[in-house]
DNA sequence: CACGCCACCTGTGAGC
DNA sequence: TGCTCACAGGTGGCGT
């Protein structure tokens, strides 16, 4: 393991190399958007990517980091996994399996939106009495994990609703019709192997392609893919920015 | 407490 | 060609 920097996004945990030196990996899993790497001896190493964060695998040393690589794991049959990350928004930090639930990065986090326990109801009162966009709300971590600006736009879109729409509002057959589309659009994604921007690359170095499959996300002008609508008139796609994002939504199918 | 906004950091591409 | 500037996938923290 080589520690290439003494923080991420935050400071690593004191004695972090060396926690994490001839530690056997016992599974690897998630929660929202949080990696989870459970050790041999009560560590978990949780991960997040952040915005431009990548971890690439590879066969033997690294003989020369590239830039940006500021964590190199080495396993035992001689590979290596290294966290890459340009703009440093990742982070890593070390928890006890009992101590994950209550880490202050875990804690407040929702429901998993892939989860069966994830319905229309459970959004719905989720959502009751908020004020704030649906588009907002959906991209609180507290309110479902682990959608992120691009599916925001993505699944309101299928579901017909207006990223403006006050959350609140979003009840009954609105939030069963959301949730379905969060589904959808999360599960189509994951089998296109995700979204790549620039240069975002899956472990094996491949593409993403679920961009390619985008409705509305960095469309703006170009015709609605479910609208019958001349876009001479309609304008087509549009883009809008809330909360310093960009979204967007065609404003004759999203109500 | 809920909400809106900014900062964090670097790379990229557009425009001049 | 080379410079400057706006913008980018996320989220913690602060001010209101």
């Amino acid at each position: 393991m080589q520690q290439r920097r003494k923080d991420l996004r935050f400071p690593l945990p004191r004695g972090f190399a060396a926690r994490l030196q001839g530690r056997r990996v016992l599974k690897v899993d998630r929660r929202a958007k949080y990696i989870l790497i459970h050790l041999e001896g009560d560590e978990i190493l949780l991960c997040h990517l952040g915005m431009s964060g990548r971890m690439l695998i590879g066969n033997g040393p690294v003989l020369e980091p590239e830039a940006h690589d500021h964590i190199i794991l080495e396993t035992d049959d001689g590979g290596h996994v290294r966290f890459n990350d340009a703009r440093r928004f990742g982070m890593m930090d070390l928890v006890s399996e009992a101590g994950l639930a209550r880490h202050k990065l875990i804690k407040g986090l929702g429901p998993e939106p892939l989860d069966p326990a994830f319905t229309g109801a459970v959004l719905a009162t989720r959502l009751d009495r908020k004020a704030t966009s649906i588009k907002a709300a959906i991209l609180d971590q507290r309110v479902v994990a682990g959608i992120g600006n691009i599916y925001a736009s993505e699944a309101l879109f299928r579901a017909g609703l207006s990223p403006k729409r006050k959350a609140g509002t979003v009840q009954g057959p609105r939030a069963e019709k959301l949730v379905a589309a969060i589904k959808a659009v999360l599960a189509e994604a994951i089998a296109a192997g995700g979204s790549s921007l620039r240069d975002y690359v899956q472990t094996d170095g491949e593409l993403g392609y679920f961009q390619h499959r985008w409705a509305v996300y960095e469309h703006e002008g170009e015709a609605c893919p479910a609208c019958e609508c001349d876009i001479a008139v309609t304008g087509g796609i549009r883009r809008m920015t809330q909360g310093g994002r960009s979204t967007f939504y065609c404003p004759r199918r999203q109500r």
